[in-house]
RNA sequence: GGCGACGUGGCGAAGUGGCCUAACGCGGGGGUCUGCAAAACCCUUAUUCAUCGGUUCGAAUCCGAUCGUCGCCUCCA
């Protein structure tokens, strides 16, 4: 079994060789933290946890890297705007990007480094391209990749680079350049901005080469997987490409993962056009964050997927399945003997879920896995087939293939004392046959997000998974 | 205009030459269980895969055309 993964580079699904046998080196473009980022922001970088997670799950050594550019024009323009130093506006919407993530039950990457702790790196990777001839100085002190010394560019977005020299952009473009399709690589001082003194001369870093340094700084000139929306092919990494590998001679990644977008109304979800969803703003109207990071992840992350309103009440109702399957398992009790059959079941969807996700993370089958896994094991409770021990042995499994999805509820959640005094008041009520109580104290806990169920194992109780509203 | 992705049931979505009279989730209908519920389980809900034509013994899956949707070519996950 290997895992195999769609590299846009190549145009096919590549096997994963790890350059260093067994551990794995990534990399996630991450956000400019100019603002909030949205739920199509999210999907991206949940699509990574998942690649991360399934990496890890399958044994491998991953080391990931997320970066945060702090550095750029938008967060020059919002402080200015807002009157505050550019270091403050980029702490404040890093502390958020870190909160939403975290609802999400995002894995925190190994590293997230920050642009602007690497300007050496940046310069002195600049410094490489003018001594190699791939980049040129202008009048202002800026510095430019020059396109044209570079052959292959073009090759990642499948653009012909002689067709990208019409050239109605020219005059949009503050800078001089020998060729309008030449990116900055060093930006020039202007009064106002930020600026930093370096061997290269006064300024600070275009966008681009931020990633290259950051990356090769934290996983070497050659690295395994390097992550982002499609949006980004061009020209972020295209540049990426032609700038790391103009620098040191080597083969940058082996492979290019793209995630599709996010669409809400049939459009792509942007900051720019204002359709956005906002992970605290959802959170806060009562969507529950793992019904919302369901939503994101349980489509295959190279199609689009339409954000709706009915995505989440049918993600919340999917995660609700899972837990109750999960609760009905931690109230098992049976003496019998262990059920000889559960084995091999349990590793026959076991083997479909990883089929699935070895195959460029098909998270569709791997999810029809679990859920074949799900009313599998539910069939077995309703038919009291399962030992206690198997019970114990059927949870351990599904938190095994939760580690990679994230989306059950955390075991043993304490619940809150009162709320724990209506759950006993209701159980006494019950067995005291008195229904008109028991019934208005279930009511009651079940308008406070608490489901309580009556079964053969007694009365048990299950935090709904709520979808907002 | 150039390049690329895609169109499967009420909704979402797998499947890319025979195991497909099409997985899985949501939703709908009926039933079992239950003090009543809920959860769960069972049955049911596409003889059909945008349309048309072709290749093939055989196509949702390959080829062509048509219609439609979206993305990139500029900041963007």
């Amino acid at each position: 079994m290997t895992i195999r993964l769609q590299d846009t580079l190549s145009g096919e699904a590549r096997p994963l060789e790890p350059l260093e046998p067994g551990h794995v080196r990534v990399y996630t473009c991450g956000p400019t933290v100019y603002g909030p980022a949205h739920i199509g922001n999210f999907r991206s970088f949940l699509f990574a946890d998942l690649l991360i997670r399934y990496l890890r799950y399958r044994g491998l050594r991953v080391t990931w890297v997320m970066n945060l550019t702090d550095i750029d024009d938008k967060i020059i323009r919002g402080a200015a705007a807002e009157g505050v130093s550019i270091a403050e506006l980029a702490g404040r919407y890093t502390a958020r990007f870190l909160a939403d993530a975290d609802a999400l039950g995002m894995t925190r990457p190994d590293v997230l480094p920050r642009a602007t702790e690497h300007i050496p790196q940046i310069t002195d990777l600049v410094a490489t391209l003018l001594d190699r001839g791939h980049a040129y100085r202008t009048e202002d002190g800026s510095v430019f990749f020059r396109i044209a010394s570079w052959p292959a560019y073009g090759r990642l977005a499948r653009l012909d680079p002689e067709a990208m020299r019409v050239g109605e952009r020219v005059e949009a473009d503050e800078y001089a350049k020998d060729d309008v399709r030449d990116f900055a690589l060093w930006k020039a001082p202007k009064p106002g901005e930020p600026s930093w003194d370096t061997p290269i001369g006064p300024g600070r870093p275009g966008w681009h080469i931020e990633c290259s340094a950051m990356s090769m700084t934290h996983l070497g000139p050659s690295f395994d997987i390097h992550t982002g929306g499609v949006d980004l092919v061009f020209p972020h990494h295209e540049d990426e490409i032609a700038q790391s590998e103009a620098a040191t001679g080597l083969p940058f990644v082996h492979a290019w993962l793209h995630c599709a977008h996010l669409r809400m109304g049939g459009e792509k979800m942007a900051k720019s056009t204002g359709n956005i969803a906002r992970v605290a703003d959802l959170v806060a109207a009562g969507v529950s964050p793992r019904a919302l990071r369901y939503a994101l992840i349980a489509v295959h992350y190279r199609a689009p997927l339409n954000y709706t309103e009915d995505s989440l009440p049918a993600a919340a109702a999917a995660v609700e399945r899972v837990d109750a399957l999960l609760a009905a398992l931690a109230g098992y009790r049976e003496g019998r003997p262990d059920d000889p059959t559960l084995p091999a079941a349990l590793d026959a969807i076991r083997a479909a879920f990883e089929a699935g996700l070895d195959d460029d993370l098909n998270v569709s089958e791997a999810l029809a896995a679990l859920f074949d896994g799900v009313r599998d094991l539910n069939r077995r409770i309703d038919a009291r087939a399962l030992s206690t021990a198997d019970a114990a042995r059927a949870t351990a499994f599904i938190r095994e293939l939760d580690a990679v999805l994230g989306i059950a509820a955390p075991e043993a959640d304490a619940l809150d004392p009162e709320l724990q005094d209506l759950v006993d008041r209701r159980a006494a009520a019950r067995a005291a046959r008195d229904w008109a109580e028991s019934d208005r104290l279930r009511d009651e806990l079940l308008a406070r997000g608490i489901a309580v169920e009556d079964t053969r194992d007694g009365q048990r109780w299950r935090a709904l998974v709520t979808s907002g509203g």
